[in-house]
DNA sequence: GGCCAGCCTTGACGAATGTCAAATTGGCGG
DNA sequence: CCGCCAATTTGACATTCGTCAAGGCTGGCC
């Protein structure tokens, strides 16, 4: 595979910090591979032998405790990288929550291909820093939010991620988008259950705060209730 | 300053990366500070002025909502970095927890110096993602755990911290240690009220599990009691 | 077009945790 | 050693959210 250069995250993944020449030698240890949805990728404790960088789809990163809850740790969408670079093990599992390629590399060949590319681990390092932010701002909500303030700032966070994909940094909040989760799934990235997270969404939408055309699918009518409501 | 040499973190911050040579030239542009129990040293939203390493005491990192609920989402220890690097704006508070000293930096000269030392920067990327695990392990406990089970993880995880300081990587767990959170600081870690928290520590004593000589001593009489429910 | 399975919603109820208020403790300065 | 103040504990009660149990909807498949 040396499809990097028509590849649509090449300017966007990690993979921008390094020049055509090195690409190629990126791409001599990687190669593409596609995850159907519910597929894994990673299981959490395993032995951490695959990193990767996300082209297409959703995936969700999880821990679990021995009687089968289940956390939703973080959300990898295109351009992000997945996996735990420079550890015996990983501690989270990667499922594909949509149909997804990625641009796999055993992690040993990754790990020395890294530390013999600055710029590479550069780019690593700022991803993973922006990552550690984000986590943290999740964190207060997990601790802190209500179920109602929960849901706002989930539904807030997901138009702004579906915003106008033309351009990256200066797109628009999305006002009506498909959700990649079930409901259950995202009873597991708020810290509720089922339940709670569909008596939420009705009544939203009771109090014409967004519209439900479908399953999936989020019509957000009054951005500024959302935000009031996320608190 | 040039207390490096003398550096009781020397081995294990991410100085460690550098050379004698190297050390004096970020030296040059560092000093030592010390933080009293309860001062600020980076304020959320704020720019990001400061990045640190521990010395000595303990920091607490975290985050608000503007009606004044706080949820801690972190803590930094002797020899851990703390303060954002590589952009304008810090998303978390930085406050003492006990009488601290740190090896302060501008943040603009440490990212120059940085990016000029491959080496800080790996070290800086591995503890920024072993960081990443322990939050994700985090959220876990806060969204998915019971206040019981919380304070048990939240007990194991400060006897681990407080083991044998002799030598870092083998230390054993403490039977007894003092906190370096009050009550309601226990509280914001784990996303509960400082009733709760009360109340579970009260109950773990009369089941025998732990013995609490006083307000912030913590004596773990039965460990497999605690691992039991920490689930 | 109809049927089926899985997902989602809704309802009734209970338990865990938060809230508010008061009592108690312990540490520190005088 | 005493008294004071803040931190903590305890109690009574309220509320949110989880649990359990139906039932309904939807989308895929024949």
């Amino acid at each position: 595979m040396t499809a990097c250069e028509t590849c649509v995250v090449r300017n966007r993944a990690i993979c921008s910090a390094l020049d055509n020449h090195e690409i190629a030698a990126l791409s001599a240890i990687g190669r593409r591979r596609t995850v159907a949805a519910g597929e894994s990728l990673i299981w959490e404790d395993d032995d951490s032998l695959l990193v990767a960088n996300v082209i297409d789809g959703v995936l969700k990163l999880t821990t679990s405790t021995e009687d089968g809850r289940e956390q939703i740790v973080g959300v990898a969408y295109p351009s992000d990288f997945i996996g735990r670079p420079f550890s015996q093990t990983s501690r989270a599992s990667v499922v594909a929550l949509t149909d997804a390629r990625v641009c796999v590399f055993a992690r040993n060949d990754f790990d020395r291909f890294a530390r013999e590319h600055p710029e590479l681990e550069h780019k690593l390092l700022e991803r993973t820093l922006a990552e550690l932010d984000r986590t943290r701002a999740w964190m207060m909500l997990l601790g802190r939010k209500t179920a109602s303030e929960k849901i706002a700032t989930f539904l807030l966070d997901m138009s702004d991620r579906f915003g106008e994909t033309g351009c990256a940094p200066l797109r628009r909040p999305a006002k009506r988008f498909t959700l990649p989760f079930s409901r259950q799934q995202v009873a597991d990235v708020l810290g509720l259950t089922i339940e709670t997270v569909s008596r939420q969404f009705t009544r939203l939408k009771q109090d014409g705060v967004i519209d439900l055309p479908s399953r999936r699918e989020v019509d957000v009518l009054d951005r500024g209730a959302l935000a009031a409501l996320a608190g």
